[in-house]
DNA sequence: GTGAAAGCGCTAACAT
DNA sequence: ATGTTAGCGCTTTCAC
């Protein structure tokens, strides 16, 4: 396709920079020791000859793997960050990307802890650091810190706005608070619904559902005026008390005919649902309790992405331009949301 | 992760197979001139070893493109193949994958068309051969062609059973018809569906939409064994004949409150459409004017995947296994099918 | 048929 | 602060 002019190489910049090919790598890896002279040769030379490293040759050539510090919550088996955190684990893996990652996992329900840890990344200085954005604040404040020692940092899953240079790979939330709107009324005229959360959004300062049950109310508030929805909270550390607490939510508004989780954790629901067949349900993301459910028909759509995927996207993009030695990307990497229910399951595999 | 045995190279191979490194590299990539003793020896230490050729390495090394042949059928800009091959392009000029594309495109509704660009392939003696499969038994005798000149090949799209060493890169076309019936009902209870199909199909002998409308009729037919579906012919070479068809189609079967197309075409009902809007309507793959189409509301739902990913992919294991010298794995590569409709359509890109 | 050796383009340790 | 150089693991040419 491209006219067969060569592919300029270090040689190549080397040599219209007039330094040496270690001056131009160190320029382009920002390994200190050149003098500012040096560097604006090379850079120039650079954008002169359209120069962009062979990945080939520098995985090939780069023996010493960088280290990345993944600042994420803390999870128990089979839920929503046990998933990205394999899926990140699996991608570190991969053949020659030359990644070690480093995981530093914080109480999601604990500020101090997320501070703690973000103060633990910081000594060990990581050549990067993949987070997600719970607590805006204290994020905010850990990334400014980062741009300032110049270490590369990526979000995850979600982010805060107004930072520079930001690689941010995961779903839009608020598009997927409305999808899930979308599927639980298409074709229905709901009069209630149920909108289930979890007791400790309450007290929670971050609350990383909001934008998502936001995008739901927005939704629903729009094209259905007349439809209530009420809020139930259930308390997942108390497994036994959550069907009889939906019980007698239900007693309480025994209209509801749709129901709705906008976490992770709808399947949570099932044993009540289960004695409630004519509700319709929907909910979030692909854990193997939910696809259960679904394959069940206790709830009728799951709305969600390849949380692996997510992963290992996001660590392939960031660690190409960490061995490469470019910033990453200030780039907003949203993923396709998937509509999932019993008759499209078989061929969601990964 | 995995405890830290010094990886093997080609050195190792060749040291413990008592060869020299240019021997091992012969064995592997089938390049001939070697004993058989030579071969065997290899083979033993490849084996022993759990030797897996470095990907960087090879493709850095690999200076020779491998030529590849692609065996689709012809189209116009804007419609499928279309897409697919804008994939493969963009595929195959990725960095490093050093593929080259030869492109070999036949009449869709023309055996002869397909056995002659299979005679010219074989002629132009290709390192490998990517096609789609339409004339069931052409393709077949064309691939056990390839299989007894060692030739790999992989199928793309579409598939034919009973042949070995395949790679099969697509949907599951049976299940996208059901999963279309799916959503065509979705709370519904039709009485009468319109099943629109394009005049081709009649007289053509390979039909590659079989088994999608298969999988359609099958829903419909175990889960709504009242509804009756009438089939409606149109003919695309004929572009102003279509809406007129289409009306009088309507005329005769007034109750029709539901459409839909089991191929690409969904786009040409839409002036149709526009006139009755309350025929509710599910079409299938992403190309321009069906997004456009969807996001109109013309159509309801699009059952579909992202065509150029496919084609990605597809090129992506086909030249790993080519560069590595390894014959395809042989495996369903079953893509996810993606539901898509005005609200998740923002997210759907590339 | 086989082995030796010269790269591929880049990185990083080592001189200076 | 800069240049030199020895690899990384594989491919491929060339000489035997």
């Amino acid at each position: 396709m491209a006219i067969d002019k060569k592919i300029p190489t270090v040689f190549d910049i080397a040599r219209v920079a007039g330094v040496s090919r270690g001056t131009v790598d160190r320029v382009i890896h920002k390994r200190g020791r050149y003098s500012p002279e040096s560097e604006i040769k090379v850079r120039e030379a650079i954008k002169e000859l359209g120069y962009s490293a062979n990945l080939n040759a520098a995985r090939l050539a780069s023996r010493t793997k960088r280290r990345i510090a993944i600042l994420l919550p803390s999870f128990k088996e089979g839920e929503y960050w046990d998933y990205m955190n394999r899926g990140l684990i699996e991608a570190a893996e991969a053949d020659g990307l030359g990644l070690q990652l480093e995981m530093f996992l914080y109480e999601q329900t604990d500020i101090e802890s997320f501070v703690g840890k973000s103060r633990e990344i910081l000594e060990s200085k990581p050549d990067g650091v993949i987070m997600n954005a719970v607590f805006k604040d204290e994020v905010r404040a850990f990334a400014e810190t980062l741009q300032e020692k110049d270490i590369p940092y990526a979000f995850l899953d979600n982010k805060v706005d107004g930072l520079e240079n930001i690689l941010y790979v995961g779903i839009d939330p608020y598009r997927s608070g409305q999808l899930g709107a979308f599927l639980l009324t298409i074709n229905h005229n709901p009069k209630e619904i149920a909108l289930v959360r979890i007791l400790r959004d309450k007290s929670q300062k971050g609350d990383p559902n909001k934008p998502r049950r936001q995008g739901f109310l927005d939704y629903i508030g729009e094209n259905f005026p007349d439809t209530v929805v009420h809020t139930a909270f259930i308390d997942p550390s108390r497994p036994e008390s959550i069907t009889p607490a939906l019980e007698a939510f239900y007693k309480e508004h025994p209209g509801i005919s749709h129901l709705i989780m906008t976490n992770s954790r709808i399947h949570l629901t099932v044993p009540f649902l289960k004695k409630h067949p004519g509700i319709f349900t929907v909910g979030f993301d692909d854990l193997e309790k939910n696809i259960a459910a679904l394959s069940e028909g206790a709830v009728d759509f799951l709305v969600t992405h390849h949380i692996q995927d997510v992963a290992k996207e996001c660590l392939y993009y960031f660690g190409e331009s960490l061995t490469l030695g470019k910033a990453p990307e200030q780039k907003n990497h949203f993923v396709h949301l998937d509509i999932l229910h019993r008759l499209n399951l078989d061929s969601y595999s990964k």
